[in-house]
DNA sequence: CTGAATCCACCTGGATACTG
DNA sequence: CAGTATCCAGGTGGATTCAG
């Protein structure tokens, strides 16, 4: 359970699970790479693969040239995007106010 | 916002997060510790200051001997953790599953 | 009891170059 | 386009020691 959160509540998964369901489910590599920004190539590849051991996303290879690979959430994918919407509305909702805090705190450590 | 939840959704923060709602919402170091299978005393220590900078807990000395120090979940922390229930939720849910999605995506990689 | 400080092994993750 | 492979700097986090 304890790895659990470790894996799920991954950074990157939560930006890829995001980006796939802003795009509607399906994406390519590029596309996905584009939607979440900052992320570096090989950390995508990576996180995708995981996702894709965790069943949460399926893969889809098309045999063309240039190569042309899918990326879909999985019903599990989606569920667990679904679940993670509490914490991205929470912290929309507590962005300032979490700033403020930090501000705060630093004042009075400099001070 | 990116940056938030790298903070937010970190391990160490969740379950310290989850130890104070199960004990209550005001645990000392030493309970917290007991609490969180597996972590350091420094990562408490360093996870506990950020989550006191993010204004998620509070913090209280009692100037004895020996030292007294109390954490209490702020209402913020608090709201935390029901956004995160969630996904503790989701992750009882799918635990099977993924170990099942684990197994047979090794198997497929290793035949 | 609660922490700060130090040392250090390990892993993460970015940059780059190469393949089919 | 979609990776794989390699190198490497920097951060993470455990163990240990010291202090109030």
């Amino acid at each position: 359970m304890n790895d659990l959160l470790g894996r799920v509540g991954d950074k990157w998964s939560a930006l890829v699970i995001d980006a796939l369901i802003e795009g509607g489910g399906v994406m390519r590599f590029t596309r996905i790479a584009e939607a979440v920004t900052g992320i570096s190539q090989k950390m995508l590849t990576q996180t995708l693969r995981q996702m894709e051991r965790d069943g949460l996303v399926m893969r889809t290879v098309h045999p063309v040239i240039p190569p042309h690979v899918d990326y879909k959430l999985t019903k599990m994918g989606l569920s667990l995007g679904k679940a993670f919407c509490g914490v991205w509305i929470w912290a929309g909702k507590h962005l300032e106010a979490i700033e403020k805090a930090r501000r705060d705190f630093d004042a009075r450590a400099g001070g």
